[in-house]
DNA sequence: ACCTGAACACCGTTCAAGT
DNA sequence: ACCTGAACACCGTTCAAGT
């Protein structure tokens, strides 16, 4: 065939094809992702220029983009905004929960998501935290939310609880199963009001006594 | 050479050689391990059955066995025992930064990891938690520690910091680094005390309501 | 500029063959 | 039982060749 009138490709062609292959099989290569494009894998390293990993940061954008909230509306204290922030991202991810381990191994890099990483320090500054627990704050946000987005696409049974060896664990199981509603969901309700709970009891602390 | 009189291998030595190699790469293959061993790739599925996810759950084994608790001591409360827990978690996972990632994947299936569990959730039903709650709150700090691990292994440039287009998280990271100790050790420590300190609120509290 | 097929240096895993 | 080399079906990436 050689060039074609017009591109068979794009990039965005490239990283929706991409995304579809993560979500059904877990996982995607670039032979697989040139297949299901009827391409050969050669052809993708035109618009792709970085190769696997420039897909896989394209998948963070592309999973990312709009879900993450960049400036608070008026009447949001810092605790709501950091509700929304963890919320967006952490739905952003629960929504392609196969993407989240491919994501892990590499820094950040998307301006869409740094913004949002930019806002949610200012709010926190401009509400009473220092510059340094500011940065740890969002820090400790950031882990807990992508410990979620992992746990939310860990298999249904994330632990072996076998009744026999473990059974109180294998009795919270089935407890909590027993609740309406996502189990990983409501994980992380508990555990995000917990922390925001917490922080608040740091916040305007004086840094150097904590 | 076929079948030496003395074995070459065993499966404690294939462990050792792995986690070397991860904390030196920072990941491994078949082909790599054997070579470091002075053996030929097939030769390893006569002590590792189950292949490369068999050594990775191996890792997991290597790396946390004997480093998180099975009991609380006499004077612990809930909080003190889950802060012993968590510490115990991350600290043997930060000490290998590089495996988190490869247990991301895969299950816990490992008995003794899994007897750290029961204990906690023990512990956290006997001091007034029910069942599931303890359950989330196992799971909560489970996704906190996990993702403080996989920040441990971070590269040190976390997100892109741009001073001209984010100052204000340029700023609080300068401001990070310019403490003295570890940035992510310190993230989890604070993001640890909120957590527990808001887990407290809910302690006890009617299921029900919440 | 954009797509191709061939090629390279790798993977993980299996298995008959050796002792 | 334990190690080997050969083999299989894959990877990610590069590149000269085509239009």
């Amino acid at each position: 065939m050689a060039r074609p009138t017009s591109p068979l490709l794009s990039r965005g062609a490239i990283l929706a094809a991409a995304l579809d292959l993560v979500d059904a099989d877990g996982d995607f290569t670039m032979p697989r992702l040139a297949r299901s494009l009827g391409v050969s894998a050669s052809s993708l390293y035109h618009h792709v220029p970085g190769g696997r990993s420039d897909v896989v940061e394209g998948l963070r954008n592309l999973v990312c983009a709009g879900r993450m909230p960049t400036q608070r509306t008026g009447s949001e204290d810092w605790r709501a905004f950091a509700e929304r922030w963890a919320r967006g991202y952490r739905g952003a991810m629960a929504a392609h929960p196969h993407v989240v381990p491919l994501l892990t191994a590499q820094t950040v890099s998307d301006p869409e998501v740094l913004s949002s990483y930019e806002a949610l320090v200012d709010v926190l500054v401009q509400d009473g935290f220092d510059d340094a627990t500011a940065l740890h704050v969002v820090a400790a946000l950031d882990c807990f939310v992508l410990g979620s987005a992992l746990d939310a696409g860990a298999p249904a049974q994330v632990w072996d609880d076998d009744a026999e060896h473990r059974p109180r664990l294998s009795r919270a199981v089935d407890a909590a199963r027993a609740q309406p509603g996502d189990r990983s969901a409501a994980t992380f309700e508990l555990g995000l009001t917990s922390l925001l709970s917490g922080l608040e009891l740091v916040r305007g602390q004086d840094p150097v006594r904590r």
